[in-house]
DNA sequence: GTGGTCTAGACCACT
DNA sequence: GTGGTCTAGACCACC
């Protein structure tokens, strides 16, 4: 398990923490029943205070993603995949929204949005270029 | 010129009243000359405070899209169209890439985030949906 | 607005003050629109760590009972009164089945039980006597 | 004997076990005399740590209803089932004393209670749920 | 003025 | 060892 905390951004470290678990756990990376880095570990490695480390994971079992015992440390629960990939699928329904009331208020149709969407996808990962349009 | 404001949200009142505002430049709906709403007028419409929105024109006056006189009130500037396009694409492009690198990372592929797209795209507004709509 | 802090409880100084304004709720003795006492000076009141109070709101904002806006306060949200009484009535399930369960373990009767119930309520408060039951 | 632990509770472990075997000596299912599992057994049980279990017997025998001897285990103590049927009447009063003042602050009457009370019990144990058990 | 985040460190309880 | 709570105080951003 391995996360990086950019210190700079302005996205809180807690949240920064809870939503690379959440990706982890998503992708099958993180399997229910994994046990989380503790506090101090995780907080010794990412030189950060231990109660911000604490602060996520409570978030995280507000979630419904893991579930902390009490002097024993903190696991990913057995719901957590399923809940994780409704955070990630909501997020993404949320980020999609933003970006066509974007576009509508800049008065750019559909169309247009669609068109530099295949664009971004291309240039993010080639491979990704849809079902036919060969771009070479 | 509708600003709709959210206090709910994390993101700050200023910036929502910013972003509004140079979206409405950029489709046309501000053109150079026209006047921003006086300062006490916009708090009174908005229901915010009116520093919030002096500190939102003057981040407009910094961005060169907005410029103020004294005892006048604020105006579009010349060069404000280019500018508040650029600051659109810019904008949208980064909220569409947010999404593609969301989709990766939760191992969902380009075609169903398509399909995604148009579903969206559909519920928030029917009339988009067509798969012909030249718009112009 | 009135709380009430026991530092010595084994309950934490959040948890009761969460749990006083939920019953203050659900009392309608706060009602939505309402503000919330500021964290520094609640804090300065209960004689606490405006860390402590922080915890709390933030604790009230999840459970959707509370709003709070970042530079002005936190308020009772408009659906606040049906979510307060939710959490009282599930409050009370929970003790009830607890109730219930001891008592089964104790190998105590239903009869023995509701018997005991009759008693309790009628030392704590007289005029709860029930509707009929004259019991001597 | 059988002990059911909540590892998910914020009750600890070891009061889980304390109040249990209590309830299990003032039912009568445990009598003076009888062993408690050894601290191995328990523990490969209920899958928690030994030490845990100890600690929880260290309880009993500081309570008095139960008596431990080097090398041979605990046994129920010959005073306890007074000892425990005492503490037993007294959780279920608090017991109910606490749902009745949630009750009071939540504004729900007694009859309200009393109905759910019913409700409840026919819930966790339908046998318990006869109308024509007159308790008077 | 307001809340939000983070640190450093103490103390407690559970396993 | 583990997590949970609280304090004291700093720094930031928003209104």
């Amino acid at each position: 398990m391995i996360l990086r905390i950019d210190t700079t951004s302005s996205i809180p470290v807690y949240d920064q923490i809870v939503e690379q678990i959440k990706r982890a756990i998503a992708s099958g990376a993180l399997r229910p029943g994994d046990a989380l880095p503790s506090l101090r570990e995780a907080a010794r490695t990412l030189r950060i205070n231990p109660l911000t480390v604490a602060k996520a994971y409570k978030q995280l079992e507000q979630d419904g993603v893991v579930e902390t015992r009490h002097g024993l440390g903190s696991y990913v629960s057995a719901s957590a995949p399923s809940a994780a990939a409704e955070f990630g699928r909501q997020a993404l329904a949320r980020g999609i929204d933003h970006v066509l009331l974007d576009a509508m208020q800049l008065g750019i149709g559909f169309d247009e949005v669609r068109e530099l969407f295949d664009q971004r996808a291309l240039a993010l990962d080639p491979d990704n270029g849809g079902t036919d349009n060969a771009h070479e």
